[in-house]
DNA sequence: TCAAAAACATGATTTTTATCATGTTTTTTA
DNA sequence: TAAAAAACATGATAAAAATCATGTTTTTGA
Protein backbone atom coordinates (compact mmCIF):
# COMPACT_ATOMS: atom_id res chain seq x y z
CA UNK A 1 0.00 0.00 0.00
CA UNK A 2 2.97 2.19 -0.67
CA UNK A 3 1.79 5.72 -2.58
CA UNK A 4 2.77 4.17 -6.29
CA UNK A 5 1.45 0.88 -5.69
CA UNK A 6 -2.40 -0.54 -5.01
CA UNK A 7 -4.30 -2.07 -2.49
CA UNK A 8 -4.68 -4.77 -4.94
CA UNK A 9 -1.13 -5.68 -5.27
CA UNK A 10 -0.20 -4.40 -1.61
CA UNK A 11 2.63 -7.13 -0.50
CA UNK A 12 1.30 -7.10 2.90
CA UNK A 13 -2.60 -7.55 1.45
CA UNK A 14 -2.56 -11.42 2.43
CA UNK A 15 -0.85 -10.86 5.56
CA UNK A 16 -3.16 -8.68 7.33
CA UNK A 17 -6.35 -8.22 8.38
CA UNK A 18 -7.97 -7.78 4.64
CA UNK A 19 -6.66 -11.26 3.53
CA UNK A 20 -10.40 -12.60 3.07
CA UNK A 21 -11.53 -9.07 2.14
CA UNK A 22 -13.26 -9.56 -1.23
CA UNK A 23 -11.59 -7.61 -4.17
CA UNK A 24 -14.82 -5.59 -4.46
CA UNK A 25 -14.19 -3.71 -1.29
CA UNK A 26 -10.53 -4.28 -1.62
CA UNK A 27 -10.80 -1.67 -4.51
CA UNK A 28 -12.89 0.79 -3.03
CA UNK A 29 -10.41 0.54 0.12
CA UNK A 30 -7.75 1.69 -2.85
CA UNK A 31 -9.74 4.68 -4.20
CA UNK A 32 -9.52 6.28 -1.07
CA UNK A 33 -7.15 5.24 0.88
CA UNK A 34 -4.39 8.08 1.67
CA UNK A 35 -0.46 6.88 1.75
CA UNK A 36 2.04 8.51 4.14
CA UNK A 37 5.98 7.94 5.40
CA UNK A 38 5.96 8.67 8.80
CA UNK A 39 9.92 9.98 9.86
CA UNK A 40 10.99 7.83 12.95
CA UNK A 41 9.58 9.28 16.29
CA UNK A 42 6.53 10.98 14.34
CA UNK A 43 3.19 10.46 15.41
CA UNK A 44 0.15 8.63 13.80
CA UNK A 45 -2.44 9.58 16.68
CA UNK A 46 -2.51 10.59 19.74
CA UNK A 47 -4.08 9.44 23.16
CA UNK A 48 -7.23 11.17 23.94
CA UNK A 49 -7.88 12.40 20.19
CA UNK A 50 -10.78 11.44 17.48
CA UNK A 51 -10.09 7.90 15.54
CA UNK A 52 -11.15 8.95 11.59
CA UNK A 53 -9.80 5.89 10.13
CA UNK A 54 -7.56 2.85 10.50
CA UNK A 55 -3.95 2.84 9.62
CA UNK A 56 -2.22 0.13 7.81
CA UNK A 57 1.60 -0.16 8.16
CA UNK A 58 2.99 -1.40 4.91
CA UNK A 59 6.71 -1.39 5.83
CA UNK A 60 8.26 -0.14 9.32
CA UNK A 61 8.14 -0.13 13.08
CA UNK A 62 5.13 1.40 15.22
CA UNK A 63 4.81 1.37 18.95
CA UNK A 64 1.09 1.55 20.52
CA UNK A 65 1.77 3.39 24.20
CA UNK A 66 -0.39 4.24 26.96
CA UNK A 67 0.11 7.31 29.42
CA UNK A 68 -0.34 5.91 33.04
CA UNK A 69 -2.28 8.13 35.51
CA UNK A 70 1.13 9.58 36.56
CA UNK A 71 2.51 10.22 33.00
CA UNK A 72 4.63 7.11 32.76
CA UNK A 73 4.15 5.24 29.55
CA UNK A 74 3.13 1.99 29.27
CA UNK A 75 4.09 0.10 25.83
CA UNK A 76 0.66 -1.89 25.03
CA UNK A 77 1.93 -3.63 21.76
CA UNK A 78 4.58 -3.55 19.51
CA UNK A 79 3.54 -3.40 15.28
CA UNK A 80 4.89 -4.26 11.92
CA UNK A 81 3.95 -4.18 8.21
CA UNK A 82 0.82 -6.16 7.89
CA UNK A 83 -0.65 -4.86 11.24
CA UNK A 84 -3.18 -2.40 11.70
CA UNK A 85 -3.52 0.28 13.91
CA UNK A 86 -6.29 2.43 15.47
CA UNK A 87 -9.42 0.37 15.08
CA UNK A 88 -10.26 -0.66 19.27
CA UNK A 89 -10.97 3.52 19.46
CA UNK A 90 -13.14 3.52 16.30
CA UNK A 91 -14.98 0.29 16.89
CA UNK A 92 -15.20 1.29 20.66
CA UNK A 93 -16.98 4.28 19.60
CA UNK A 94 -14.11 6.29 22.02
CA UNK A 95 -11.72 8.77 21.31
CA UNK A 96 -8.08 7.03 21.25
CA UNK A 97 -7.26 5.58 24.24
CA UNK A 98 -3.24 5.05 23.61
CA UNK A 99 -0.50 6.60 21.09
CA UNK A 100 1.14 5.91 18.17
CA UNK A 101 4.61 6.33 17.29
CA UNK A 102 7.39 5.33 14.92
CA UNK A 103 9.72 3.62 15.99
CA UNK A 104 11.85 3.90 12.45
CA UNK A 105 10.77 5.75 9.13
CA UNK A 106 7.56 3.75 8.42
CA UNK A 107 5.20 3.80 5.08
CA UNK A 108 1.40 3.79 6.13
CA UNK A 109 -2.24 3.75 4.14
CA UNK A 110 -4.80 5.31 6.00
CA UNK A 111 -8.83 4.23 5.41
CA UNK A 112 -11.37 6.56 6.50
CA UNK A 113 -13.78 5.61 9.10
CA UNK A 114 -16.98 5.93 7.26
CA UNK A 115 -15.32 3.63 4.35
CA UNK A 116 -13.73 0.84 6.85
CA UNK A 117 -17.05 0.96 8.97
CA UNK A 118 -19.30 0.61 6.24
CA UNK A 119 -17.03 -2.34 4.09
CA UNK A 120 -17.08 -4.04 7.39
CA UNK A 121 -20.79 -3.99 7.82
CA UNK A 122 -20.96 -5.80 3.85
CA UNK A 123 -18.18 -8.16 4.10
CA UNK A 124 -18.21 -10.99 6.34
CA UNK A 125 -14.69 -12.48 5.47
CA UNK A 126 -13.21 -9.04 6.83
CA UNK A 127 -15.48 -8.80 10.04
CA UNK A 128 -14.77 -11.87 11.08
CA UNK A 129 -10.97 -12.03 10.28
CA UNK A 130 -11.38 -8.33 12.67
CA UNK A 131 -13.38 -10.38 15.41
CA UNK A 132 -10.25 -13.05 15.02
CA UNK A 133 -7.54 -10.42 15.24
CA UNK A 134 -9.72 -8.59 18.25
CA UNK A 135 -9.64 -12.02 20.08
CA UNK A 136 -6.16 -12.78 19.88
CA UNK A 137 -5.57 -9.13 20.97
CA UNK A 138 -7.27 -9.27 24.24
CA UNK A 139 -6.29 -13.15 24.57
CA UNK A 140 -2.27 -11.32 24.55
CA UNK A 141 -3.42 -8.70 27.18
CA UNK A 142 -4.97 -11.18 29.32
CA UNK A 143 -1.51 -13.19 29.39
CA UNK A 144 0.18 -9.93 29.88
CA UNK A 145 -1.77 -8.94 32.68
CA UNK A 146 -1.51 -12.29 34.40
CA UNK A 147 2.48 -12.26 33.70
CA UNK A 148 2.66 -8.30 35.31
CA UNK A 149 0.55 -9.76 38.45
CA UNK A 150 2.34 -12.43 38.95
CA UNK A 151 6.16 -12.92 37.44
CA UNK A 152 8.94 -11.68 38.36
CA UNK A 153 10.82 -8.77 36.74
CA UNK A 154 13.74 -10.62 35.39
CA UNK A 155 11.22 -13.49 34.05
CA UNK A 156 9.24 -10.90 32.37
CA UNK A 157 12.75 -8.61 31.06
CA UNK A 158 13.46 -12.41 29.19
CA UNK A 159 10.03 -12.79 27.83
CA UNK A 160 9.58 -9.07 26.47
CA UNK A 161 12.85 -10.21 24.72
CA UNK A 162 11.80 -12.86 23.26
CA UNK A 163 8.50 -11.02 22.43
CA UNK A 164 10.37 -8.96 20.55
CA UNK A 165 12.21 -11.50 18.52
CA UNK A 166 8.97 -12.94 17.77
CA UNK A 167 7.96 -10.18 16.63
CA UNK A 168 10.57 -8.25 14.91
CA UNK A 169 12.71 -11.08 14.36
CA UNK A 170 16.62 -10.86 13.42
CA UNK A 171 18.87 -9.00 11.17
CA UNK A 172 20.24 -10.59 9.00
CA UNK A 173 23.07 -12.22 11.02
CA UNK A 174 20.70 -14.15 12.67
CA UNK A 175 20.92 -12.84 16.44
CA UNK A 176 20.55 -9.05 16.78
CA UNK A 177 16.94 -8.29 17.13
CA UNK A 178 15.86 -6.15 14.51
CA UNK A 179 14.99 -3.31 16.06
CA UNK A 180 16.31 -0.17 18.26
CA UNK A 181 14.46 0.25 21.15
CA UNK A 182 15.81 2.65 24.28
CA UNK A 183 16.02 0.98 27.48
CA UNK A 184 13.56 3.35 28.64
CA UNK A 185 11.47 1.81 25.91
CA UNK A 186 12.13 -1.56 26.84
CA UNK A 187 10.89 -0.76 30.72
CA UNK A 188 7.97 0.60 29.29
CA UNK A 189 7.45 -2.59 27.64
CA UNK A 190 8.46 -4.85 30.53
CA UNK A 191 6.39 -2.46 33.17
CA UNK A 192 9.29 -1.78 35.45
CA UNK A 193 12.07 1.19 36.42
CA UNK A 194 14.42 2.17 33.71
CA UNK A 195 17.19 1.24 36.10
CA UNK A 196 15.91 -2.31 36.98
CA UNK A 197 15.75 -3.43 33.05
CA UNK A 198 19.04 -1.98 32.54
CA UNK A 199 20.29 -3.97 35.35
CA UNK A 200 18.55 -6.80 34.41
CA UNK A 201 19.88 -6.43 30.84
CA UNK A 202 23.67 -6.04 32.43
CA UNK A 203 23.10 -9.46 34.02
CA UNK A 204 21.62 -11.47 31.00
CA UNK A 205 25.16 -10.10 29.33
CA UNK A 206 26.95 -11.32 32.44
CA UNK A 207 25.59 -14.49 32.01
CA UNK A 208 26.31 -14.92 28.46
CA UNK A 209 22.17 -14.96 27.42
CA UNK A 210 22.51 -11.56 25.37
CA UNK A 211 25.78 -9.08 23.70
CA UNK A 212 24.79 -5.66 24.39
CA UNK A 213 26.06 -3.10 21.83
CA UNK A 214 24.31 0.34 22.31
CA UNK A 215 20.75 -0.19 21.54
CA UNK A 216 21.80 -3.07 19.51
CA UNK A 217 20.49 -6.57 21.29
CA UNK A 218 21.90 -9.82 20.49
CA UNK A 219 20.54 -13.10 21.55
CA UNK A 220 23.25 -15.20 22.83
CA UNK A 221 21.55 -18.27 24.03
CA UNK A 222 18.18 -18.45 23.45
CA UNK A 223 16.90 -22.00 25.39
CA UNK A 224 18.46 -20.31 28.30
CA UNK A 225 16.65 -16.58 27.82
CA UNK A 226 13.10 -18.96 27.63
CA UNK A 227 14.14 -20.56 30.69
CA UNK A 228 14.72 -17.43 32.27
CA UNK A 229 11.36 -16.19 31.49
CA UNK A 230 9.98 -19.59 33.33
CA UNK A 231 7.25 -20.17 30.44
CA UNK A 232 4.62 -23.03 31.32
CA UNK A 233 4.38 -23.65 27.20
CA UNK B 1 -33.64 -17.11 28.67
CA UNK B 2 -34.45 -19.90 31.87
CA UNK B 3 -35.91 -23.06 31.35
CA UNK B 4 -39.34 -22.15 30.83
CA UNK B 5 -39.14 -18.75 28.83
CA UNK B 6 -37.78 -17.33 25.33
CA UNK B 7 -34.94 -15.44 24.25
CA UNK B 8 -37.21 -13.71 22.51
CA UNK B 9 -39.04 -12.37 25.96
CA UNK B 10 -35.40 -12.80 27.51
CA UNK B 11 -34.99 -9.81 30.73
CA UNK B 12 -31.71 -9.58 29.62
CA UNK B 13 -31.79 -9.40 25.63
CA UNK B 14 -31.20 -6.16 25.26
CA UNK B 15 -28.81 -5.63 27.77
CA UNK B 16 -26.65 -7.73 25.93
CA UNK B 17 -24.84 -8.19 23.16
CA UNK B 18 -28.25 -9.72 20.93
CA UNK B 19 -29.50 -6.23 21.69
CA UNK B 20 -29.60 -5.92 17.53
CA UNK B 21 -29.39 -9.18 16.52
CA UNK B 22 -32.58 -9.80 14.36
CA UNK B 23 -36.01 -11.74 15.43
CA UNK B 24 -35.00 -14.25 12.94
CA UNK B 25 -31.95 -15.36 14.46
CA UNK B 26 -33.42 -14.52 17.68
CA UNK B 27 -35.79 -17.17 17.45
CA UNK B 28 -33.40 -19.62 15.82
CA UNK B 29 -30.96 -19.41 18.83
CA UNK B 30 -34.60 -19.78 20.93
CA UNK B 31 -34.53 -23.00 19.35
CA UNK B 32 -31.25 -24.02 20.21
CA UNK B 33 -30.25 -23.08 23.37
CA UNK B 34 -30.11 -25.31 26.65
CA UNK B 35 -30.62 -23.36 30.06
CA UNK B 36 -29.11 -24.21 33.20
CA UNK B 37 -28.58 -23.81 36.45
CA UNK B 38 -25.34 -23.89 37.85
CA UNK B 39 -24.67 -24.12 41.61
CA UNK B 40 -21.91 -22.29 43.75
CA UNK B 41 -18.56 -23.20 42.97
CA UNK B 42 -19.82 -24.82 39.53
CA UNK B 43 -17.11 -25.13 36.42
CA UNK B 44 -18.85 -23.43 33.14
CA UNK B 45 -15.70 -24.58 31.71
CA UNK B 46 -12.12 -25.14 32.21
CA UNK B 47 -8.89 -23.64 30.95
CA UNK B 48 -7.05 -26.12 28.10
CA UNK B 49 -10.51 -27.25 26.97
CA UNK B 50 -12.18 -27.23 24.03
CA UNK B 51 -15.48 -24.12 23.38
CA UNK B 52 -18.93 -26.16 21.67
CA UNK B 53 -20.79 -22.60 21.86
CA UNK B 54 -20.94 -19.57 24.37
CA UNK B 55 -22.90 -19.09 27.41
CA UNK B 56 -25.13 -16.46 28.30
CA UNK B 57 -26.31 -15.36 31.85
CA UNK B 58 -29.83 -14.45 32.58
CA UNK B 59 -29.16 -14.44 35.73
CA UNK B 60 -25.91 -15.17 38.75
CA UNK B 61 -22.68 -13.53 38.75
CA UNK B 62 -19.54 -15.78 37.14
CA UNK B 63 -16.08 -15.03 37.56
CA UNK B 64 -13.10 -15.96 34.70
CA UNK B 65 -10.03 -16.28 35.85
CA UNK B 66 -6.30 -17.93 34.33
CA UNK B 67 -4.26 -20.00 36.26
CA UNK B 68 -0.78 -18.47 35.99
CA UNK B 69 2.81 -20.08 35.05
CA UNK B 70 3.54 -21.39 38.22
CA UNK B 71 -0.77 -21.97 39.02
CA UNK B 72 -1.49 -19.06 41.29
CA UNK B 73 -5.03 -17.80 39.75
CA UNK B 74 -5.57 -14.78 37.80
CA UNK B 75 -9.22 -13.37 37.69
CA UNK B 76 -9.32 -11.72 34.26
CA UNK B 77 -13.52 -10.46 34.49
CA UNK B 78 -15.80 -11.06 36.59
CA UNK B 79 -19.69 -11.26 34.93
CA UNK B 80 -23.27 -10.88 35.46
CA UNK B 81 -26.60 -10.97 34.25
CA UNK B 82 -26.81 -9.68 30.19
CA UNK B 83 -23.00 -11.15 30.09
CA UNK B 84 -21.67 -13.36 27.61
CA UNK B 85 -18.36 -15.98 28.27
CA UNK B 86 -16.50 -18.08 26.32
CA UNK B 87 -16.34 -16.34 22.88
CA UNK B 88 -12.91 -15.47 23.13
CA UNK B 89 -11.73 -18.53 22.83
CA UNK B 90 -14.15 -19.67 19.96
CA UNK B 91 -13.46 -16.90 17.82
CA UNK B 92 -9.27 -17.20 17.94
CA UNK B 93 -10.13 -20.73 17.35
CA UNK B 94 -8.16 -21.42 20.58
CA UNK B 95 -8.49 -23.52 23.13
CA UNK B 96 -10.01 -21.88 26.33
CA UNK B 97 -7.22 -19.91 28.22
CA UNK B 98 -9.61 -19.41 31.23
CA UNK B 99 -11.84 -21.07 33.42
CA UNK B 100 -15.56 -19.91 34.25
CA UNK B 101 -16.83 -20.66 37.69
CA UNK B 102 -20.19 -19.46 39.64
CA UNK B 103 -20.00 -17.10 42.24
CA UNK B 104 -23.42 -18.27 43.16
CA UNK B 105 -25.91 -19.86 41.90
CA UNK B 106 -26.65 -18.71 38.41
CA UNK B 107 -28.50 -19.19 35.65
CA UNK B 108 -27.25 -20.00 31.97
CA UNK B 109 -27.94 -20.29 28.52
CA UNK B 110 -25.85 -22.22 26.09
CA UNK B 111 -25.80 -21.50 22.64
CA UNK B 112 -24.06 -23.84 20.52
CA UNK B 113 -20.83 -23.29 18.25
CA UNK B 114 -21.86 -23.71 14.69
CA UNK B 115 -25.40 -21.58 15.37
CA UNK B 116 -23.75 -18.48 16.93
CA UNK B 117 -20.84 -18.37 14.49
CA UNK B 118 -23.57 -18.35 11.12
CA UNK B 119 -25.53 -16.15 12.73
CA UNK B 120 -22.70 -13.60 13.63
CA UNK B 121 -21.67 -13.81 9.58
CA UNK B 122 -25.25 -13.19 8.57
CA UNK B 123 -26.21 -10.73 11.22
CA UNK B 124 -24.30 -7.47 10.93
CA UNK B 125 -25.82 -5.93 14.00
CA UNK B 126 -24.51 -8.63 16.10
CA UNK B 127 -21.58 -8.55 14.39
CA UNK B 128 -20.66 -5.06 15.37
CA UNK B 129 -22.00 -5.70 18.90
CA UNK B 130 -19.46 -8.47 19.19
CA UNK B 131 -17.05 -6.01 17.45
CA UNK B 132 -18.04 -3.84 19.76
CA UNK B 133 -17.84 -5.84 23.16
CA UNK B 134 -14.26 -7.49 21.98
CA UNK B 135 -12.71 -3.53 21.75
CA UNK B 136 -14.62 -2.66 25.39
CA UNK B 137 -12.99 -5.94 26.77
CA UNK B 138 -9.68 -5.33 24.89
CA UNK B 139 -9.41 -1.42 26.51
CA UNK B 140 -10.25 -2.71 29.99
CA UNK B 141 -7.88 -5.16 29.58
CA UNK B 142 -5.07 -2.90 28.27
CA UNK B 143 -6.09 -0.33 31.17
CA UNK B 144 -5.36 -2.79 34.07
CA UNK B 145 -2.49 -3.82 32.15
CA UNK B 146 -1.06 -0.34 32.78
CA UNK B 147 -2.17 0.07 36.18
CA UNK B 148 -1.03 -3.44 37.13
CA UNK B 149 2.74 -2.01 35.70
CA UNK B 150 2.69 1.44 37.32
CA UNK B 151 0.25 1.27 40.70
CA UNK B 152 0.99 0.31 43.55
CA UNK B 153 -1.07 -2.15 45.63
CA UNK B 154 -3.15 0.29 48.02
CA UNK B 155 -4.13 2.20 44.88
CA UNK B 156 -5.14 -1.20 42.94
CA UNK B 157 -7.41 -2.02 45.81
CA UNK B 158 -9.34 0.57 46.03
CA UNK B 159 -10.11 0.46 42.30
CA UNK B 160 -10.48 -3.21 42.29
CA UNK B 161 -13.05 -2.47 45.12
CA UNK B 162 -14.58 0.56 42.83
CA UNK B 163 -14.86 -2.31 40.16
CA UNK B 164 -16.88 -4.45 42.24
CA UNK B 165 -19.37 -2.01 42.82
CA UNK B 166 -19.27 -0.98 39.06
CA UNK B 167 -20.48 -4.32 38.30
CA UNK B 168 -22.11 -6.59 41.00
CA UNK B 169 -23.85 -2.78 42.75
CA UNK B 170 -24.81 -2.63 46.80
CA UNK B 171 -27.27 -4.56 48.34
CA UNK B 172 -30.45 -2.58 49.50
CA UNK B 173 -28.95 -1.00 52.57
CA UNK B 174 -27.08 0.92 49.35
CA UNK B 175 -23.36 0.09 51.13
CA UNK B 176 -22.65 -3.12 50.72
CA UNK B 177 -20.86 -5.06 48.02
CA UNK B 178 -23.41 -7.20 46.07
CA UNK B 179 -20.93 -10.27 46.11
CA UNK B 180 -18.89 -12.59 48.28
CA UNK B 181 -15.63 -13.02 47.04
CA UNK B 182 -12.92 -14.50 50.17
CA UNK B 183 -10.23 -12.35 50.25
CA UNK B 184 -7.74 -14.65 48.50
CA UNK B 185 -10.41 -14.05 45.64
CA UNK B 186 -10.17 -9.85 46.16
CA UNK B 187 -6.52 -10.39 45.99
CA UNK B 188 -6.49 -12.53 42.24
CA UNK B 189 -8.26 -9.52 41.07
CA UNK B 190 -5.92 -6.99 42.56
CA UNK B 191 -2.56 -8.90 41.62
CA UNK B 192 -1.31 -9.39 44.57
CA UNK B 193 -0.98 -11.61 47.92
CA UNK B 194 -3.45 -12.65 49.79
CA UNK B 195 -1.98 -11.44 53.08
CA UNK B 196 -1.34 -7.99 51.41
CA UNK B 197 -4.89 -7.78 50.57
CA UNK B 198 -6.19 -8.60 54.02
CA UNK B 199 -3.47 -5.69 55.42
CA UNK B 200 -4.93 -3.69 53.33
CA UNK B 201 -8.81 -4.05 53.87
CA UNK B 202 -7.78 -3.70 57.70
CA UNK B 203 -6.04 -0.16 56.65
CA UNK B 204 -8.99 0.47 54.68
CA UNK B 205 -11.17 -0.21 57.44
CA UNK B 206 -9.20 1.62 60.11
CA UNK B 207 -9.25 4.61 58.45
CA UNK B 208 -13.16 4.31 58.02
CA UNK B 209 -13.19 3.33 54.00
CA UNK B 210 -15.10 0.51 54.57
CA UNK B 211 -16.47 -1.54 57.19
CA UNK B 212 -15.84 -5.48 56.78
CA UNK B 213 -18.12 -8.12 58.17
CA UNK B 214 -16.49 -11.57 56.91
CA UNK B 215 -17.37 -11.75 53.03
CA UNK B 216 -19.28 -8.74 53.48
CA UNK B 217 -17.89 -5.14 52.43
CA UNK B 218 -19.49 -2.07 52.71
CA UNK B 219 -18.53 0.95 51.43
CA UNK B 220 -18.69 3.85 53.72
CA UNK B 221 -16.42 6.73 52.20
CA UNK B 222 -16.68 6.12 48.12
CA UNK B 223 -15.25 9.75 47.47
CA UNK B 224 -11.98 8.73 49.84
CA UNK B 225 -11.77 5.20 47.88
CA UNK B 226 -11.79 7.24 44.91
CA UNK B 227 -8.71 9.24 45.88
CA UNK B 228 -6.96 6.13 47.22
CA UNK B 229 -6.72 4.86 43.64
CA UNK B 230 -5.64 7.58 42.84
CA UNK B 231 -7.54 7.82 38.96
CA UNK B 232 -6.81 10.59 36.41
CA UNK B 233 -10.69 10.44 35.24
C1' DT C 1 31.97 19.63 15.16
C1' DC C 2 31.47 20.40 19.49
C1' DA C 3 28.70 21.65 23.45
C1' DA C 4 24.48 20.36 25.60
C1' DA C 5 21.24 17.03 26.36
C1' DA C 6 19.80 12.58 26.65
C1' DA C 7 20.66 7.96 27.49
C1' DC C 8 23.24 4.44 29.85
C1' DA C 9 25.40 2.32 33.82
C1' DT C 10 26.05 1.10 38.53
C1' DG C 11 26.35 1.57 43.60
C1' DA C 12 23.80 2.79 47.86
C1' DT C 13 19.61 3.27 50.14
C1' DT C 14 14.78 3.10 50.95
C1' DT C 15 10.37 1.50 50.06
C1' DT C 16 7.31 -1.88 48.77
C1' DT C 17 5.76 -6.33 48.73
C1' DA C 18 6.03 -11.30 49.51
C1' DT C 19 6.83 -14.91 52.50
C1' DC C 20 6.87 -17.23 56.83
C1' DA C 21 4.93 -18.07 61.25
C1' DT C 22 1.30 -18.39 64.39
C1' DG C 23 -3.12 -17.81 66.38
C1' DT C 24 -8.11 -16.95 65.71
C1' DT C 25 -12.43 -17.25 63.45
C1' DT C 26 -15.54 -19.08 60.17
C1' DT C 27 -17.21 -22.62 57.22
C1' DT C 28 -17.74 -27.32 55.83
C1' DT C 29 -18.99 -31.82 56.29
C1' DA C 30 -18.88 -36.41 58.33
C1' DT D 1 -23.17 -30.70 66.02
C1' DA D 2 -18.53 -31.41 66.72
C1' DA D 3 -14.22 -32.09 64.50
C1' DA D 4 -11.59 -30.80 60.58
C1' DA D 5 -10.60 -27.76 57.14
C1' DA D 6 -10.50 -23.49 55.21
C1' DA D 7 -10.34 -18.72 55.60
C1' DC D 8 -8.95 -14.65 58.08
C1' DA D 9 -5.79 -11.79 60.67
C1' DT D 10 -1.46 -9.89 62.05
C1' DG D 11 3.39 -9.65 63.41
C1' DA D 12 8.17 -10.59 61.97
C1' DT D 13 11.33 -11.20 58.43
C1' DA D 14 13.16 -11.55 53.87
C1' DA D 15 13.15 -10.52 49.18
C1' DA D 16 12.17 -7.66 45.38
C1' DA D 17 12.04 -3.48 43.27
C1' DA D 18 12.09 1.58 43.21
C1' DT D 19 14.45 5.61 44.04
C1' DC D 20 18.38 8.48 44.62
C1' DA D 21 22.97 9.69 43.52
C1' DT D 22 26.77 10.04 40.56
C1' DG D 23 29.68 9.27 36.75
C1' DT D 24 30.19 7.79 31.88
C1' DT D 25 28.88 7.34 27.19
C1' DT D 26 26.14 8.34 23.27
C1' DT D 27 23.21 11.22 20.62
C1' DT D 28 21.48 15.54 19.08
C1' DG D 29 21.23 19.90 17.20
C1' DA D 30 22.99 24.78 16.99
Amino acid sequence: MTDHSTCQSCSQRFNSVFCKAKDEFVNQINEQKICNVYKRGQILFNEGSYPFGVYCINSGKVKLSHLGDDGKEQIIRLLKAGDVVGYRALLSGDRYSASAVALEDTQICFIPKELFVSVLKLDPGLAFEMMKLLSDELHRAEIKLTHLAQKPIRERLAETLLFIKETYGFEEDGITLNVRLSREEIANLVGTATESAIRLLSEFKKDGMVELDGKKIKILKQKELVRAANLQD
